[in-house]
DNA sequence: TGATTGTTTGACTATTTTTGACTATTAATT
DNA sequence: AATTAATAGTCAAAAATAGTCAAACAATCA
């Protein structure tokens, strides 16, 4: 359901910028409990993953979806350097790598090698030291990628 | 048992470039316990022989096995893999990445998101446990670049 | 045959999703 | 202004999965 519910969602994100609903109406076409649209928000569209969410209750009410723009892969490193901060957990920071890869800032195999180096296994154990270990990591590999020519093998002398 | 679950999911990967399954659904197809199907596939989907698993549990949980492609460079990985052992100082690390890109092995941008990972200042100050930590990071990173997923879609959101 | 290795089983744990009761906010009505 | 209606948010329990681990059992090897 709740991939349901996200696939729907990007599908209408492909066509436009923002989507706005009414979190009732949707619940009712899926058939399910309204908070599984929070859920579903909640899980699938946070800033890591590039996604704004604004909403406002009462008479008129609405959830509005919003797709992070920026201006250009410099742009888009910053503002993930600034999401990912001193601190940041496994799922988030590979978030953040998956959104570089599909934004085709990094190769897919840089995203590999940066995704594991995100896993909670390599790490202490001890959840605050390894949020800020990763953050430091995470955030050092994409400072160097904002002063690197995109991808060059050495040999290649093309 | 073992060798038929197996040869099942063999058969299946046959046709296709992956396999996705309930694990509950196939215990009940064999007549065993789910555990069973988590043997087989610590048993016989392992990496070194080709196979990338993924799950998720909950619902709408699933277990995904995906043929992967052994790439060349095979020796020299894993004669890195070798050396690093379960402990590596920064120099030593240093020295293994800067020759794998030396050998074409990895780009330069690669290389460098290696080297960054590699640096002390990331780790706890701990010299024992950071070369522990710093050993299992790079043995998994060169790990990683052994294998390759065929074509996976990127970013299809529909 | 005794030791070693591989398989099966199930109890317990971990993770993710679904659900609903309760709360908070805003707009509309009195 | 106060009250009511119409929204959305929070949180924790329940449900639906998958993972781990060690004990019991089976097969194979020396």
């Amino acid at each position: 359901m709740t991939d349901i519910i996200e696939a729907y969602l990007k599908k209408v994100l492909q066509q436009q910028e923002q989507v706005e609903i009414r979190r009732s109406e949707i619940a009712q076409l899926f058939d399910c409990v309204p908070s599984q649209i929070n859920y579903v928000i909640n899980t699938r569209f946070t800033i890591q993953k590039g996604y704004l969410v604004e909403s406002k209750r009462g008479g008129g009410g609405y959830i509005r979806i919003i797709k992070v723009q920026v201006l250009d892969d410099l742009d888009m490193l910053n503002t993930m350097i600034e999401i990912i901060g001193d601190s940041i957990t496994e799922k988030d920071a590979k978030s953040v790598v998956q959104k570089l890869y599909e934004d085709d800032i990094i190769t897919k195999r840089e995203a590999k090698l940066m995704l594991v180096a995100m896993d909670k296994s390599l790490y202490t154990g001890e959840r605050v030291i390894d949020n800020r270990l990763r953050s430091n990591l995470l955030r050092t590999m994409l400072v160097n990628l904002k002063y690197e020519e995109p991808n060059k093998r050495k040999a290649d002398h093309s």
